[in-house]
DNA sequence: TGACTTAGGGAACAATCTTTCCCTAAATGG
DNA sequence: CCATTTAGGGAAAGATTGTTCCCTAAGTCA
């Protein structure tokens, strides 16, 4: 027999005083920042203001609030691009952005703080798989989305239909990611729009 | 009085008997793939084959031992880089040939192994300033490099005159680095050849 | 040969870090 | 209102790490 639709009350014991994605947002700052070996358990009480034993009730271990964050880091960042994906009209516009988006966030501090998923890509996916996984997913999902939104450009002929959406997407790709490597070191593009319009080239 | 040109015989005491360069080139293998954090003491102990006491005598403490290693990984590459170069006729064709070396870095076993300025820029440079300093002035020099090719392009009409040699030079860095980063994900692209005509685009 | 200097190796040390444990607090259920 | 469940917090434990120390070995210098 299946269980009655219980309405979901409060859960059982103690409720958790914190909120879970707050609390992430926090230690999402310090991985960024810091990397996840460099991040000791220290660092994140001070930056979630919990004390240890409470961040142990809440993940399993270090290692899960890092999956944790990432994927948090990960799935507000992709709402970040579709948004500004979304307010360009044309595709080719829209492309424009999305490129600008990433310039943007390869300068100043923002661009020093570093990208989650470069940082875990460089530090963890050799050594762990499931890391490994989500930088794997996550490439590939930016790629088809940059190698659709070429595809739409060449359907409304504001793209040649000479190029190759897959291919072309995955050199962008490559442009997207090393902007966050320069950026780290604080040597991103200074002039956001002349950068853009140089990687626009990639679609003639 | 100054010493007089002593004739540069043995030093004093027990001679040593590893050549640290080899050493180093062992212990760049283990940073390029685990990175300065996830590196321990044991880790290099294993492999430069010495015990933890010889290693501290050759260098003051591990941070000394990844400065070397840096150091000398990019006296390499920049010597493999500039080798590349100098075997192309035109500037164009170096400036390809530099760009093909690049994507064949990213691919296979050599991309998932990773590069020492990537890894030290995403994982040290914030947290340590001669780390910083090395990677600003690799990078620079990388540029630089790019930007003196594309300006002799420029010179014999191989390359239209009306780009900017050091914005473009800047956005093919971020694509450098980039495929590290996508090299160590095991998504580098798959043909070199189309790869580094799109990249070329970026020189129209 | 004997004094001196530097290298090799590994045990010992000191610090740090992750995780567990335990006690108290705050909620629910019967 | 007492039993049960889960959270918060910090001390303690257990593991790992970077570094030092010390003894032996292999050279030079006088």
């Amino acid at each position: 027999m299946a269980k009655l639709p219980q309405e979901v009350g409060r859960p059982r014991g103690r409720p958790r005083e914190f909120d879970l994605d707050e609390a992430l947002d926090k230690a999402i700052r310090v991985f960024r920042e810091q990397g996840y070996n460099a991040t000791s358990i220290g660092d994140l009480t001070e930056a979630m203001g919990l004390a240890s034993g409470s961040i142990y009730k809440a993940f399993k271990d270090k290692r899960t609030v890092f999956l944790a964050a990432l994927d948090r880091y990960m799935l507000l960042r992709n709402e970040q691009i579709a948004a500004v994906a979304r307010a360009a009209r044309t595709a080719r516009e829209r492309l424009r952005a999305v490129l600008g988006f990433y310039v943007e966030s390869a300068k100043g501090v923002e661009g020093r703080r570093g990208c989650m998923v470069v940082g875990s890509a460089i530090e963890l996916a050799i050594a762990d798989r499931e890391v490994a996984a989500r930088i794997t997913a996550a490439l590939s999902r930016n790629e088809a989305l940059l190698a659709d939104l070429i595809r739409q450009g060449q359907a409304d002929r504001s793209i040649p239909g000479k190029i190759d959406p897959d291919e072309t997407a995955r050199v962008m790709i490559c442009l997207t990611q090393g902007l966050r490597v320069v950026g780290r070191a604080g040597r991103a593009p200074a002039d956001t729009s002349a950068a853009v319009d140089i990687a626009m080239k990639l679609l003639a």
